[in-house]
DNA sequence: CACTGTGAATGCATTCACAGCG
DNA sequence: CGCTGTGAATGCATTCACAGTG
């Protein structure tokens, strides 16, 4: 199952394929079996043409005049994104608030994410078990993480020890790193970083809060 | 201090601002009184052109040949994103696990950002005081909403009540929110949405790791 | 005939590159 | 000279619009 890409596909239409495969599965447990760009569209704010677009970076998976067959489709992309078969390893680095409920989270487990190591700073937390995982030292991380062959790593910790961790994290050959600490972090370019700013949200929010803008269009469709 | 702006400024370019008003924060608790587009973009990861363009949509605030005076243009920023004197106030739909862990977070307060109502389902849970809140039952919602002014509403629902709960917020007058049920949530055009999706963060993540695809230049500067 | 798949057109964001100023 | 501020150029994403097809 190769299905190795022709061209590169665009980052925003990515993070697209994995809403589509979601919702893909909802609708077959709705018992639909054909569903068209447009109304695969509607349930997600998506102009049809955007769907159609973004699928066909992947392939060709429709049939004209019916539609995509749900099945068909969302397994055609759940291979795509990786998501078939084959579980991710997951390191947490912080088990704070933050990290206990990413920990609880099922929907990651749902999807094929499995934490496999979670480390902490506090010495009153190592040796505790938090939703199956045993909390380790943080010394330890980048040995665990390639003892564990995690593939993604997920940093919850202080700001001002944020990159440290993530060096680790790298030196344990992680290559993939979401990112909940206020800070930038410098990573190789082979390494994909993301990082999730709780409070830059919010801020950028209040920015349009402030101007009385709402610069939104009406929901498309 | 009106502020109003020339024209509409890139979304892209909001979210940054708030960056630059951390980063400029941290500068001044360094003891750094000048910065230019080149170093401050370097702290944060993007070129000095792009510091540059994303601070002239607001304003002329550089002096040429020096720089940018820090405390002058972290105020100038603060009052444009409306995080200077005013508190935003906040409500919390879902205190579960993710729910608790953001009522905790201090990066919110420390912003300005204030969570003054939080309501979930489970009877159990009502009447409990969490960080200094306490719970009410989410019938309330909407009532509470407009009673305490809310201008942010956080969703940390199940995502098959997640758009009954944000037509409560709706309801309630409130007109920024961040989502983070994964769940497509319809709302009028003047009320602004954000959703933060934690699983599709992870399989867009697992995509690029399995096609092995770096497709990231490397840090500029 | 209803739908896909896609060239072409548009719109938005980033980057270049440099004139202009302190 | 060093650095900002910004037109112009480029590159990326979205949307249009329609030929092609089961």
């Amino acid at each position: 199952m190769t299905s190795s890409l022709r061209r590169p596909i665009p980052e925003a239409s990515v993070e697209r394929l994995s809403l589509y495969a979601r919702e893909l599965g909802r609708l077959d447990r709705q018992g639909i079996g054909f569903i068209s760009s447009k109304r695969l569209g509607e349930a997600l704010g998506l102009t049809d043409a955007k769907v159609r677009r973004d699928l066909s970076y992947v392939g060709q998976f429709g049939k004209r005049g019916r539609g995509y067959e749900v099945l068909t489709l969302q397994g055609a992309l759940s291979r795509i994104l990786g998501i078939e078969g084959r579980a991710w390893s997951v390191a947490l680095a912080g088990v704070g608030n933050l990290g206990s409920a990413l920990l609880a989270y099922r929907g990651f487990q749902e999807r094929g994410f499995v934490f496999r190591v979670a480390v902490d700073a506090d010495q009153k937390k190592v040796g505790q078990v938090v939703q199956g995982v045993r909390i380790a030292p943080s010394r330890r991380l980048s040995e665990l993480a390639r003892q564990h062959e995690v593939h993604i790593g997920i940093l919850t910790v202080p700001s001002e020890v944020a990159q440290e961790v993530c060096d680790q994290l790298v030196a344990g050959g992680v290559r993939a790193i979401v990112n909940f600490a206020p800070a930038h972090l410098e990573v190789p370019p082979s390494v994909r970083l993301r990082n999730m700013d709780l409070a830059i949200e919010l801020e950028a929010l209040a920015f349009y809060l402030g101007t009385g803008r709402p610069s939104r269009r009406p929901a498309p469709g």
